[in-house]
DNA sequence: CCAAAAGTGTTCCGTCTACACCCATGG
DNA sequence: CCATGGGTGTAGACGGAACACTTTTGG
């Protein structure tokens, strides 16, 4: 079998993990050193090549699994990025990945073993190659979707309160928002639903728990936040 | 000069695009015949695959230049395809142009030595591979961003009626849309401009000329229609 | 008892939608 | 003179934004 493209080309493929975490009102990224050359030492994003075995959402999701011990993690294509010297080292073509993750289920233990940790957004330090552009235009396609798409639910606990999902609003989108609005939207969205579990950690009045109802959601139900 | 990244496996990268014009009131695709193996004869999109010394933009403004003889298109990226069996021939990752032109600047020899021909997008057959599934998504990013980017003047010959935008509106929505308001929201854009001009061709009493000034419009002035 | 966060409605204003008739002209 | 597409305004509904006070309880 000698192929049916033989006279072309091929290059190296990688995948980019841009990671999103939620934290103390702020939209952290999951960052670290690079640890191999060219660029060694530098700030990255965590990637890896994919492989001939391997779609490009297998290759995405063997790297957060490597990275983070999670599976089944909320993840987006951003965009393939091609430029012929985007990395110093060979050409790569790299295909760029955003993931959603709940800070509480990351492991800790291998967060230090691959040299990585959460930086805010608005800290966000240079990074090796065209990084930081992948990480803008994940941040752009987030605040897009963040009010169509029930996106937010990923960066929280299973269950959570109001205020926590407000300010999951407001660090995304870089805002203020009014809070009897913002419950009045809530209230309207049937697949947010109030349990009976009240957390009394946040405050001392103790504030209802919420949770995302997968099933009572239908990507037909167009929403609004 | 060995390389850093030696250890890893190299893939195929091609591009496809995703060609749209307006026609008669309908939004148009162009696709032709697979001229290579494997799926000769299949209705294909048109592509070809990414050289050592470009990148992809540059890939797939090549590959449009050849397609239609047409330099300085509008052209946006769809994403990469990279399931492993995409391509019945060897292992292939494709990342998908979208690209609007008037039909009106298109080089008919071209097409008719490519082979390729334009189909309304609602009786688009089956095309080779998961390019019906690039075409979908094309057709989805379109109608999210006509609304709040201007797309939709590259549809467009440069002078145009507001009969003409609206059809390529309703075209793209796949809905009716009133006429006064339509021209209600058109005269608060200030970047589509009224020019002397009378168009007496397509219709008795004649219409106004409209052009969309390139140079009145900023990225930032957000516009909704 | 007080600090700190939770919870709750109303009014106003601007935007979107629905809707029908006259105009100019070529044939 | 009539068929064809071009062009115009208003009223009512709806949705989004602004805005302040009471409640609960741990310390």
């Amino acid at each position: 079998m000698t192929g049916f493209y033989g006279e072309h080309s091929k290059v190296f493929v990688s995948v980019d993990c841009i990671v999103f975490g939620f934290d103390h009102d702020k939209l952290k990224l999951l960052i670290g050193r690079r640890q191999m050359d060219p660029g060694r030492g530098e700030w990255s994003l965590y990637g890896g090549f994919v492989g001939e075995d391997e779609s490009l959402e297998e290759a995405a999701s063997r790297v957060l699994y490597t990275l983070t011990g999670l599976d089944d993690i909320y993840m987006k294509q951003v965009g393939a990025f091609g430029a012929i010297d985007r990395d110093p080292g060979e050409r790569v073509i790299t295909v760029a990945y955003c993931a959603l993750i709940n800070v509480n289920d990351y492991d800790q233990k291998l967060c230090d073993e691959h040299g990585v940790e959460w930086v805010s957004i608005d800290e966000m330090p240079k990074l090796y190659s065209d990084h930081n552009e992948m990480v803008r235009k994940a941040v752009a396609l987030l605040r897009k979707r963040i009010g169509t798409e029930p996106l937010s639910f990923n960066l929280l606990p299973e269950y959570f309160t109001l205020t926590q999902l407000q300010h999951v609003y407001e660090a995304v989108l870089g805002e203020q928002i009014d809070k009897r609005n913002f419950r009045k939207r809530i209230k309207a969205i049937d697949f947010i639903e109030k349990t009976e579990m009240i957390d009394k950690l946040t405050s001392k009045r103790g504030a209802a728990l919420y949770r995302f109802n997968k099933e009572a959601f239908s990507p037909l139900s167009s929403f609004k936040l």
